[in-house]
DNA sequence: ACTTATCCGAGCATTTTAGTCAAGTATTAT
DNA sequence: ATAATACTTGACTAAAATGCTCGGATAAGT
């Protein structure tokens, strides 16, 4: 399968805008503090989930993305499939030409587990992971560390080390 | 997860020694002749999963490889394990300090995804697989060309196209 | 105008992948 | 014995992917 930081780092932010949906437009600068992703690299991966119709933009002051639909419309396995290119464990992709232009040995295993990967994450929407406590929680925390940063303008980070020491 | 290749070939050799469990020893360059793969990185292979106690080696004529025990007790999930380094799908391992040395957003999420992943290739036996009616047809091809190319002495590759054409 | 924000494309350092190559060591059929 | 066969080890590497950075363009709110 194609999983790499890339999709993980498309959910992550597509979940933070899941958490602020009601509250307008989120900035990539936000989502970028809140969860520690490169500001270029989450433009990046906006690009994409733009094109597939996952997120709304708006620009100037004030704007930003937000979710084009609601929370529980959007399965994980879709903003995945969106940034990566494929949720496939095959390598032929599929296409059954993996050995020799003839499907190789395994080829009906990782077709399988190619389904059953893309199954699972078809049946878990955003939506419902953010009613989850364990995830409230890790919001709740980046939230309040972002707003320390903002006005004492120091790194999070060592701030929460300092706190918890 | 780390699914790459290397988890790949390590199955697709481990499914030939499957199917040629009754016959004794099977010869590396045997498996890299009917798979298609380098017999240098098969030996890189096969030291692992001779570490992890997955197969058994002979030296010297007529020796090889073969499975430690019934392929019907080997698990595919032990083969890529042995291979590769983890079936996990999280970035920090599943030690939960993803982002600063915190949980971060998706970590439950990708946790989820890979022990579905796990139980998925768990529940699936070499022995299994051997038992498939499409694996038995890929296997006859596979005997078929390398019985060709032994006897002509040309590339089974190029011999089947011709046969096809 | 000016700031805030999204868009867009090129480039790039590092890491991983998927091997190869070379030089062994061990075993056994003859 | 010895040649043949097979496994073992380790270093090395070309190519691809990853995870960015940087510079600038465009659009919109104030």
């Amino acid at each position: 399968m194609r999983l790499t930081t890339k999709g993980r780092y498309a959910v992550t932010a597509m979940l933070d805008l899941a958490l602020h949906y009601q509250e307008g437009p989120t900035t990539l600068a936000d989502i970028s503090q809140r969860q520690g992703i490169s500001l270029s690299y989450l433009e990046q991966l906006f690009a994409k989930l733009r094109k597939q119709g996952l997120v709304d933009s708006t620009r100037g002051p004030g704007g930003g993305y937000k979710l084009s639909r609601s929370p529980h419309e959007i399965p994980v396995a879709n903003v995945i499939t969106a940034v990566d290119e494929k949720v496939e464990t095959t390598r032929c992709g599929g296409l059954s030409n993996c050995q020799d232009d003839q499907q190789c040995l395994t080829h009906e295993l990782w077709a399988e587990l190619s389904c059953q990967i893309y199954q699972f994450l078809c049946g878990i929407s955003l939506g419902a992971l953010v009613e989850r406590e364990g995830i409230q929680q890790v919001a709740a925390r980046q939230e309040r560390l972002q707003k320390k940063s903002q006005h004492v303008g120091i790194d999070p980070v060592k701030c929460e080390i300092a706190s918890v020491s």
